[in-house]
DNA sequence: TATGAATGAGCCTTCATTCAT
DNA sequence: AATGAATGAAGGCTCATTCAT
């Protein structure tokens, strides 16, 4: 008997990623993702239950790729505005590299297939995030806000950022970069 | 399409709307929505080419709503903080009292179907922004930032934060709202 | 728009059980049905909810007619041999001049999917011969048996025959039916 | 197919009768019958050629089976009521006690798959009914009926009250089988 | 204009069967 | 011989769209 290729998994997320951004949700048949990563329809259903399942399975896994990238460089964690500015760009690293990705993530976080997945998964894929938070507040060096209000005002203006500039086909300068950060920072810091 | 059938156009857009809220965009079917409209699916016919081309006019209905409700206020528009101020609680409103329509254009606004449309229509929703934006700039109000960058940095996060407490069946506090709009003007003002 | 053709549904009655008959229950898909009806698949569901419910609305529609077919020549029913054997032969004539019906049917009693209906739906379709099974035993005409036992021993060896005789391209002879009727008759008569 | 493996095929038999009665013959997918038999689908097919050359043989197997069960208590064969009588017993026991395969039998013997399998197989099952049958017409102790028919007679009332009875969770008493015996015997008897 | 009936194409999924070990 | 992985074809059903009134 042939042996079960795990990477097959990873073929399939591919695939489906590549076919939704592509084509949008709608378009995205079982059968259309299956010859995308060479394979039968039939072969998909081996390694999940049904598209549902594979939809989400592929949302929490991107989820958690997204989650980690924002430590990619093995920097140290120290509350400082340098660590800040290093995952802030991290973040838009990844943004600007996982195109596809991102807008999957963005697309579907909304959708009520997937809206009750992130409540069993929000908090797993970035703890690293809720210590630096509580160290930086204690350090004085942000503000006595929520953790998710201080997330908000530093990563949802450069996220909607790329995304305008993406689909204005116009790219973010490095001053672009600069300013916006800076501005975001302001909002934050104490 | 004449005026007399203005209104069910109008029909139309608040059963697409609604049903595709309801159900997802999956369960969106044409007849789904005509019967929702209290229409035969062949009418919705009359009125526009075909699905694709009702949602996309759909979308620009409700982006030019949610452009004219950021002014809904018959206030001054004097650049000033409160201006300001009034502006963002209209945008916060706004998304509170429409969740379907905001969502909607959330959701849609990065799929390919919608796309390409924005770009077309993108101006035209929020002139009274631009000349506002211009004339806070001159006064030294705003930081000499380019419009896009002010927009984010004043709007995505609340966005955010709206959407982040809905799916978290959590509400804004009036301290959330003060904590996060002065925030964000720390971000934006000079 | 179209009016609804109720006859219809008949004719998809038609082409279900001739494709079922021919091709067994396996070979029956929708879209088979469909073609032999000169229908599209879409248009079946506009009458019935799905496969199964069609199933169950033939056979009930067949057992119908098969029940008033015992009495389709508008003799008397009084309780008399000749009156047992007129019924007898009614019942023989369907078999052979429906044998796609009958064999439907026989074929389907059984099968999970029916076998609930039959209870609700046993009693309606020959309350004729209720009365006459009574009134034939308070003649003394049938032995005091249950009307169940009676119906048995009266049918199901003449059924049985015409189902061997079929499968076996074999005709039965007049003298066969004489035989047949004269020998069933002596089990149940007085 | 080897002696040793004889018991394979009976797992095999055993698996598909339980899973083709428990979830009918729609449900019955080979990996299903497999899983039921301990099995790899693909080794089903190290012994027959393919489902339906499975499912003949399973007919033709338990259609053996049945017919020896008429004979299973080893009493002489001697033609009288009496010996008929312990027959008649052994078919009602058998259908008793083996619903599913009599069910199973019943079902499809009028189906396109099974229908011509029969004549092959038709008389080999009950050689030794034919025997008893002359014998006891020689002896005028049953009328001079074709087979056949003196088989319908005595037979088919008593298998379809079992079906009745068992369709309608309804048991038959020692009565209900005196009365049925006694009655089909007046059918076929001199 | 307006409609309900009708449909062909396509979707998700399953299944008998084969492959490769 | 035996198996679990793999698959192409097909099935039930839905849907955007058109027909005919």
């Amino acid at each position: 008997m042939r042996i079960k290729d795990e990477d097959k998994v990873n073929r399939i997320y591919g695939a489906a990623m590549k076919v939704i951004n592509q084509e949008g949700f709608q378009g995205s048949s079982m059968t259309r993702i299956a010859t995308e990563a060479n394979l039968s329809p039939a072969t998909i259903y081996l390694y999940f239950e049904n598209k549902d399942d594979m939809i989400k399975k592929l949302f929490i896994h991107l989820k958690s790729r997204m989650g980690n990238s924002y430590f990619n460089s093995d920097a140290d964690l120290s509350p400082s505005k340098g660590t800040f500015r290093t995952i802030w760009l991290n973040h838009y690293q990844y943004i600007m590299d996982n195109p596809e990705e991102y807008n999957f993530l963005e697309n579907f976080s909304n959708c009520p297939l997937i809206g009750h997945i992130e409540k069993e998964h929000n908090q797993d894929y970035c703890p690293a995030f809720e210590a630096l938070f509580e160290q930086a507040k204690s350090a004085r060096l942000l503000q006595p806000l929520h953790n998710d209000i201080i997330y908000s005002l530093l990563f949802a203006p450069i996220s909607q950022m790329v995304k305008k500039s993406k689909s204005e086909d116009r790219a973010l300068t490095t001053n672009d970069l600069i300013q916006i950060f800076e501005a975001s920072w302001k909002a934050v810091s104490q």
